[in-house]
DNA sequence: GTCCATGCAAACTGTTTGCACGCGC
DNA sequence: GCGCGTGCAAACAGTTTGCATGGAC
């Protein structure tokens, strides 16, 4: 049911298969983490890629459009961006650190399924995301306040 | 178990309860969609109501720290805020015509506090939400289309 | 009277766009 | 070689901040 993740699926949407592309998939797949804009260019500038900052959010957009990767907001006003993984899975950010983790919640395709049957809608992207305090932060924090609610 | 959510929260956290808050928290509370806050801005405007645009910001991020009002991005760029409902809601938006359908989920909770217990983590928001194109817009493109898929 | 809250304008961040050139096909 | 993709710089949107004044308590 997953497309291959490849860079061809580029080239099947109809879409030039350029050196910049191809880059900036590289990157996002090699990371393991949740990459920003400015951190994807910062890396290529990094490799002496030759790629405009412009261009980084061009073509994350139309990996974006073509399946390759996926935007969260992760409670910042910024968007991070990630390889398209083969399951879903979510996300938790300490507001504290900024600490991310990952958590898979097969419930909640299901519901997405079902809510797109009962509305008639289709549902092309499903985002959970929770934040708080991670463990760590919420042992410093009892430290210094005496208590664990901000 | 929530707060009684009225402007009196404000006090009790120990802000000054100013005219502005109480406009802002008024057309928040009295609205029932999901209001940028520019939207805000300008409909205080409309009011005659004598306010900047930096007070409905720095307004919206207490009302937010006391609880009285939520922030989603909805998938765009920038913020809406909503009254904080007495139970918690989900969101769908729809790409096409920007329409936004509200659900309730309660196994999300439920979902959230397995994560909190598991991970020794402290989850202060829940934020689960949808996009795709809803009825209207899946009609209207696969008249255009051909089929349902952008 | 004290000090927090506000207005204003300027700064800032993340993102998008117009245009001329360059490169994939 | 045609036309999409790119670099550059400038524009843009949403949000935040510094500072002097005003109002809640």
């Amino acid at each position: 049911m997953y497309p291959e993740h490849s860079i061809e699926t580029l080239r099947i949407a109809g879409h030039r298969l350029t050196q910049q592309r191809r880059l900036v998939l590289e990157i996002i797949q090699h990371s393991q983490g949740h990459l920003e804009a400015d951190e994807i260019y910062r890396r290529l500038k990094d490799q002496h890629a030759h790629i405009s900052l412009a261009t980084v959010y061009r073509t994350l957009a139309l990996l974006k459009e073509v399946g390759l990767v996926q935007e969260h907001s992760l409670g910042q006003s910024h968007g991070h961006f990630e390889a398209a993984p083969a399951s879903p899975h979510y996300h938790f950010t300490c507001r504290g650190c900024g600490k991310v983790i990952e958590f898979a919640a097969p419930q909640v395709m299901a519901l997405a399924r079902h809510f797109q049957k009962r509305e008639g809608v289709r549902v092309t992207d499903v985002h959970l995301f929770f934040d708080g305090f991670c463990a760590d932060c919420l042992q410093t924090q009892s430290a210094q306040t005496g208590r664990n609610n901000p």
